[in-house]
DNA sequence: TTGTAGGCGTTATCAG
DNA sequence: CTGATAACGCCTACAA
């Protein structure tokens, strides 16, 4: 592997200036210009981009922590993030959070171990003040789809509580009035804007809120198995089922169908986030569309700015979802 | 940020020791060694991992690229490589070559010009030719889901015939005959092995080749739904349908919904690979296992092996696909 | 067992 | 505009 050594001897000029017509930094005149880009052509250089991080303390990479590496949901926004952090020439570190509280902190430990320039972070398990406490350390970190008002300048998040809300208008707006819902996690933060979501929806066409209407599942169509089991087995009537996300949704039509209903007959089911099989499931899922591709673009774009001066990218930290209005909801007739 | 040299100075030893001590090369005694522990955990030291791969000519992070992020079927595969690799204290640095020729090639030097140790790549439009050039050049490449005969050692891949026979026999063996089959693109080997499989099962029951029962998808959902669009409006019968994925098998139920048929009653379909959503459709999928995380898991054992000596690791370079019997295969008649 | 010193391939700060 | 030369933080013979 040729260095740059090698190409200044054959084009007869200093290392400091095939470092210069390198990085187009200082002028360099055409002829020695020419005479370098030669060389290296001739020598088939390649610039050593590990020298080039020690000595400039600039890494050109940055490392990205999401809960799973399968799953549409992230995949979704590691395209986003990866492709207009590839189109910049950064490269992206992956490294996987699980959702755990240790294996989370791990993860940023071991991204920080590798000198990235910045990190981007999809977690659900850490707490609000050791992400605070990160951010004030010495490698920046941002923050998708988690919206901490101490560090919002960090954070790229939606707008859970909208799309609560759109979701159950979905179904209040075809006529039912006995809305089961099954929600995501306690402890994370969107899964409870969501319900929030939900219940304004509910007040608003006067529905008393009803504990008996909530189930808590674990946002994978296990949960959404549980869930609508127990209001079965409650001997509830109900006429909708909205979940707080597509993977129980999904789990909660098998079960029913395997209860024997008919859907979307006897019962009409919204999801959230719209993931790519959402439309593969039958009745194709009515559900809300999250913009995660796009909100990992942004993520991307706003390292972009603060880390590689791109300063003329325009950050929009809030993202809203919106209803995706497929066949899963039929309309409820009065009785 | 301390480096190595005040760690030195603080325990009053020299900077080689301390380099020795965080190795663990050399033997150090148990005092120097406390000594230098002490003062690294009161200076809070991070050894520079660039710094380490500069001057040891080893970067500890291995190169992934895939067709893309998302897709359950990459994200199992990325999910396979990154969890071994993380735990060998590897990090995975991650593109996509988006099944073009020109973009894959970039990709690879994309890669290549962060220095990592070892590429791990899933290609599909690169020709065999330029792999094996590679292969040869300075920095060790291995491929997963492609078999080249020329480069065996480096290669991780399935049985695709096997799979292809597996997946046929499902359909003949629950009495059908008329069989229609939608593949994979002509350019993919895979596509082809899966067809080949195929064709053996079909001859092996004495059904002649038909061309007529061949349609050439695109390995997406809209490949499926043009298949079965024009199987049926050829006016063929056919009571089975075999697609060379799950993506296709759930474009092609989806439509044959629309057109009004029955599943399985009015037509019995296989896919193959076995992704997550598989279960999600509706009747659920009967599909062939496709070991996709295994074979990512293996892939990073075999660079670990390689380039890492982790010499205890054993290799194995072939997978087996196995049938997942599930709801969408019915019993045919013979009339 | 420990220390010395040269080198890894660039960038960056000075002069000139 | 160009050339020395000192970092960058660590590894690794070679010596002691």
């Amino acid at each position: 592997m040729a260095t740059i050594y090698q190409v200044s001897e054959l084009a007869g000029v200093s290392l400091a200036t095939v470092s210069r017509v390198m990085n187009k930094s200082t002028k360099v005149s055409e002829k020695t210009t020419k005479k370098v880009q030669e060389a290296m052509a001739q020598l088939n250089y390649r610039p050593n981009s590990i020298a080039q991080s020690l000595a400039s303390n600039c890494t050109n990479s940055v490392g990205l922590m999401v809960t799973g590496l399968s799953g549409a949901f992230f995949g979704q926004m590691m395209a986003g993030i990866e492709s207009t952090l590839r189109r910049a020439g950064k490269h992206v570190i992956i490294t996987t959070g699980h959702s755990e509280e240790t294996r989370e902190k791990d993860g940023i430990e071991f991204l920080k171990s590798r000198n990235c320039d910045a990190l981007i972070v999809h977690v659900e398990a850490v707490s609000d003040e050791y992400l605070i406490d990160i951010c004030k350390g010495d490698i920046p970190i941002y923050l998708i789809g988690n919206y901490i008002e101490e560090i919002k300048e960090n954070c790229i998040a939606l707008d859970n509580e909208l799309g609560g809300y759109l979701a159950a208008t979905a179904v209040l707006e075809q006529g039912h009035r006995n809305i089961a819902y099954i929600s995501g996690p306690v402890g994370k933060a969107d899964a409870q804007q969501r319900l929030l979501g939900h219940q304004r929806a509910l007040a608003q066409y006067n529905i008393s809120d009803n504990e008996q209407y909530l189930f808590t599942g674990n946002y994978l169509d296990t949960g959404g198995r549980d869930g609508i089991k127990h209001f079965l087995d409650n001997d509830l009537p109900f006429s909708a089922l909205v979940c707080a996300n597509d993977e129980m949704a999904s789990g909660a039509m098998t079960y029913a169908r395997e209860y024997g209903l008919v859907l979307p007959r006897d019962l009409s089911v919204v999801g959230f986030d719209n993931v790519i099989f959402a439309r593969h499931i039958h009745p194709k899922l009515t559900t809300i569309e999250n913009p995660v591709y796009q909100m990992g673009s942004m993520a991307a774009k706003l390292v972009l700015k603060n880390i590689y001066q791109h300063n003329e990218l325009i950050i929009e930290h809030h993202f809203k979802p919106s209803l995706v209005t497929r066949n899963s909801v039929a309309e409820q007739i009065a009785k």
